[in-house]
DNA sequence: TGTACATCAGTGAACGCGCGTTCACTGATGTAC
DNA sequence: TGTACATCAGTGAACGCGCGTTCACTGATGTAC
């Protein structure tokens, strides 16, 4: 008996991140306990400080798991829509349909979105979180910018545009149709707001 | 010596709910303590105590007041706009032109939305509290509902588009922007999401 | 006009519980020689 | 191959503080008669 165990401590790490990601999503960081943490991945309260310093530190440590994650999320996307497409306008528009329906499929909606949570809890964190981040919408905003000027390049648009804003405007629109089919109840408001994005695209440099 | 006071509890609990509106918004609810708030206002505890009946009830009177001032503004707002415009459709972009410069003019950007706090809180909530955040956003769906069935009725839209998701575009770049606007420190981004939807509405209306 | 009572807007002290954090310790696994 | 030591992944007990809530009480203001 008694089999050699693998050593798991990467795996307990793990599962505390996803425990407190989740709750930290439903009623926000200050209300999460290190107490419930421990009971839903069943280690003791010592073993929590052998992962994290303190809870400061898994605040950060869970913010940067959440924006590599999204990061590598979209670049995966768009590097899809791009192989279906050799002109930057139409692998977008294909990239935004590929995007809301992956959003439609979440069979009980987006989960939400840490930086909007940490957003609204602001005044918790420390300055290296709070820069964190910024620096993340920052990095949203010239991904979709790059994106908007090779598309002006071939297409320029029929009005002026801020094309900062609409850069912009994915992660707007993103964060705020979260926390509307959060609240409505109604899990296709967040990839209806994808596709009208994606609908005012054309009309600004397709014209139709 | 010694004046005749007037009695002044409603101001006190005035007091009291702008210093938690205030706080909510910076840390969240469960982070705001009761102890700070009577020590902003200079009352004890249980002056507190006397004016609401606990803290959820605090965090329903908040919600409330916020729900209410926010539906007299935008009576408000769009009420002007039409009076500038009998067409229901220059109305509303006149309507939506102001709300822009409204939350241009913030000096320190917009405070934050009460709705999309709780929403990222939602289980520290009752039911009824969740309730009302829920009718609160459905009104605003109406509300924005209401005025584009007008508008299609004297201009049939170029693309056929889905008026509730229009609709609820509003209030999803409210959201959204308040919290680009924070987390971006760039109190420019809601403005200019406004003017974008604005835009869009033109596109989709006049086609120019 | 005076008096009794009710209401308003609080005070002050105490409560118990849950929270984040610290500290000394431990047994299993891995590594150097 | 055996042994000594280091590292990993925790345990268990204790801490003090802040939190929301309760309770009995109070003095100023308003109202009925």
């Amino acid at each position: 008996m008694s089999d050699v165990l693998p050593r798991r401590g990467a795996e307990t790490r793990e599962n505390l991140m996803a425990a407190a990601e989740t709750a930290v999503l439903q009623k926000g960081f200050a209300a999460t306990s290190i107490d419930e943490l421990i009971a839903a991945v069943g280690i003791t309260k010592s073993g929590f400080f052998y992962h994290f310093k303190g809870k400061n530190e898994l605040a950060k440590a869970l913010l940067q798991r959440y924006i590599d994650s999204e990061e590598a999320l979209l670049d995966d996307l768009f590097r899809r829509g791009d192989e279906l497409h050799e002109d930057p306008l139409h692998g977008f528009l294909v990239g935004l349909k590929m995007f809301a329906e992956m959003m439609q499929d979440l069979p009980n909606g987006h989960p939400g979105c840490l930086v909007a949570s940490y957003c609204y809890q602001e005044n918790l964190f420390s300055q290296d979180i709070r820069t964190l981040n910024t620096e993340a919408v920052l990095a949203w905003r010239a991904r979709f910018r790059e994106r908007l000027d090779l598309i002006v390049e071939q297409y320029p648009p029929k009005s002026d545009v801020d094309l900062d804003a609409l850069a912009d405007m994915v992660t707007v629109l993103v964060d705020g149709g979260i926390i509307l089919s959060k609240v409505a109840h109604d899990t296709q408001i967040l990839p209806q707001q994808i596709m009208l994005f994606r609908d005012y695209v054309r009309l600004i440099f397709l014209g139709t």
